[in-house]
DNA sequence: CTGTTAGCGCTTTCAC
DNA sequence: GTGAAAGCGCTAACAG
């Protein structure tokens, strides 16, 4: 049923064409609870869908003084871990009743705090933090106005947390490249003010170290997140100039990952073959790459899942959870040539 | 300045600190036309900002009838042709004193309806359409219950539309390969039921029939948006079996193009020696690739600009526009081995 | 320009 | 269970 151009049907009429008050139209269609089965709530809701009533979700909302409706931040979503942690995270909200509501931040704090202000103004009952920066102060001002929020994909120690165990997930990465024989590894991770760059290091260097191998310096690389400095950085860890390279290289993402495939094809190295590769993240795109891409995946449906609870179910210790990240392997990760 | 906790400061707050009525502040706190130079209205937005009052939208909207949002559909945000669009859309309303908010429909007609129910239970003023689908009852529908909206990317060739002249694009790319040389020129389209899909074709066959090639019917392949199609397409069209194989393929986005380089190398073609390839759409990652795809630009932040205006001034004339595209030539187009 | 007043559409006391 | 009435926070007549 649809009603004319222009007409809004509000609960009055339906009121007034069922013969009853407002106040029992009003609870004969509220959706919280289990709904009554008197007759007239029955006849109420028959009239309501017949008519199109569609319930004013401002004047609910403003009684009410709750919206179902949680705020996402996120740096951008043309970035596909953004988007799909995004995606998850509208499914998780709307299957606990919540709708998600998304705006993007950009790298800049400012622009971060504007686009909080926004969602907030737009009284979200709770926010979501995608963002990545482990000096970003938002988490704290939050904390301190008492407003309801989750961080997902990282952590700042205090605030509510749902991410993958990227410590974890660095240690499988550079265990699988250890099993295949490796031993001349070098790891690209991301920026330093990310917590998933220092922990998927430190996965990776706990790897090393359970197989005795000594980190160089100069194979550690520490990049931004874009496929741009993946390149760059293969680009360094591949010159033919640099003497001994890396038989394999551990990326913290799998831009980057595709970035020193990139770089590897410019400098006539096969990945696979004469480079193993391991990712992180294993976007879509990663497994049906001309050379599919061994990368780590995070369950983020599961971090989406745990994220809203965080916010719609508080209280619930602990406050940061952390899910298991899987390796899978794939063509871009061979044993070593002589090994 | 933030309140406490738990606090919330309305206007009546602000009206009383002031020592005006409430309606003065409401006045001086108009964000809408000129501000008001006046004494009390300048007093008025001091306190405001000392107290850190914050308009509660719902009210305001309740009140206003109208939201200053707008929703935008599209199929799914994991996609980055539709998660940029969504960002210029973010952008372009911004710059209008509009919020973007987004609900990704999937590619089910019924879960798409669902999901503009959703944003329109939350009162949008209007409704943005980037699914794809050709034969999509909705624009219809919203025709007829009078609900202002625009489709971009496409159109149905009634509803208000924004989106690239594909016709010109398909034209662009097929004729680069011309010119290049190429005359064994294979073309893998988007489904069928798509606008772009059977505009790019038609711009294609225009380039071929102004240089006299006959178009063959197996290097004409109608596939799905994503990369496994492509790869299929590509499959098919290198199988050494086939006999002749074509010297040039145009892709008609780049997720399709991925795949035909995926299969490519699978064949050990090498994609800009051996076998010519443009994509479409010119996503960021087509310049980063191994090899750089060469692809057609559509121009997002125009088209998005244009959609906004579809909605925020309706009226003037045409209701359908088109966004000229470019060709941004790379390494993965160069000539004919034997021309 | 200012203040008083009504009311957007809904939910929720409160009394029955 | 039901209905009358108050009010969420804000804006727009209206009258001064």
């Amino acid at each position: 049923m649809e009603p004319a151009p222009g007409t809004t049907v509000t609960l009055r009429d339906v009121a007034a064409a069922s013969g009853v008050s407002l106040s029992t139209a009003s609870r004969a269609l509220d959706e919280r609870g289990t709904a009554s089965r008197s007759a007239a709530a029955v006849h109420v809701r028959k009239v309501a869908e017949e008519l199109g009533y569609r319930r004013n979700s401002f004047a609910s909302s403003l009684r009410r003084g709750e919206t179902r409706t949680l705020g996402v931040l996120v740096p951008r979503l043309s970035d596909t871990v953004m988007a799909l942690m995004f995606e998850e995270l509208e499914r998780a909200a709307a299957a606990r009743g919540y709708f998600a509501m998304v705006a993007t931040s950009g790298d800049d704090p400012d622009d971060e705090r504007r686009a909080a202000e926004t969602l907030l103004d737009r009284n979200v009952d709770g926010l979501i933090l995608a963002t990545a920066r482990l000096d970003d102060e938002l988490p704290r001002l939050l904390r301190k106005r008492g407003v309801a929020h989750a961080l997902v994909l990282r952590t700042d120690g205090e605030s509510p947390s749902a991410l993958g165990d990227d410590e974890v997930g660095g240690y499988l990465a550079v265990r699988h490249l250890i099993d295949l024989g490796h031993r001349d590894i070098a790891v690209v991770t991301g920026p330093a003010f990310t917590s998933t760059g220092i922990a998927r290091l430190a996965g990776a260097r706990r790897a090393m170290g359970e197989a005795r191998i000594d980190a160089r310096d100069d194979w550690l690389i520490a990049a931004g997140y874009g496929i741009e400095n993946g390149f760059t950085a293969g680009e360094t860890l591949l010159a033919k100039s640099a003497g001994k390279r890396p038989t394999a290289v551990f990326a913290a993402n799998d831009n980057i990952a595709m970035g020193i495939m990139a770089a590897a094809h410019r400098s006539r190295i096969t990945v696979g073959a004469g480079l193993a590769l391991v990712g992180y993240n294993d976007i879509p795109l990663s497994a049906r790459l001309p050379t599919p891409l061994s990368s780590v995946r995070v369950p983020l449906d599961q971090i989406a899942g745990t994220a809203i609870d965080l916010i719609v179910n508080p209280g619930k210790e602990p406050h940061i959870r952390r899910a298991m990240p899987t390796l899978i392997p794939r063509e871009s990760s061979g044993p070593p040539r002589h090994a």
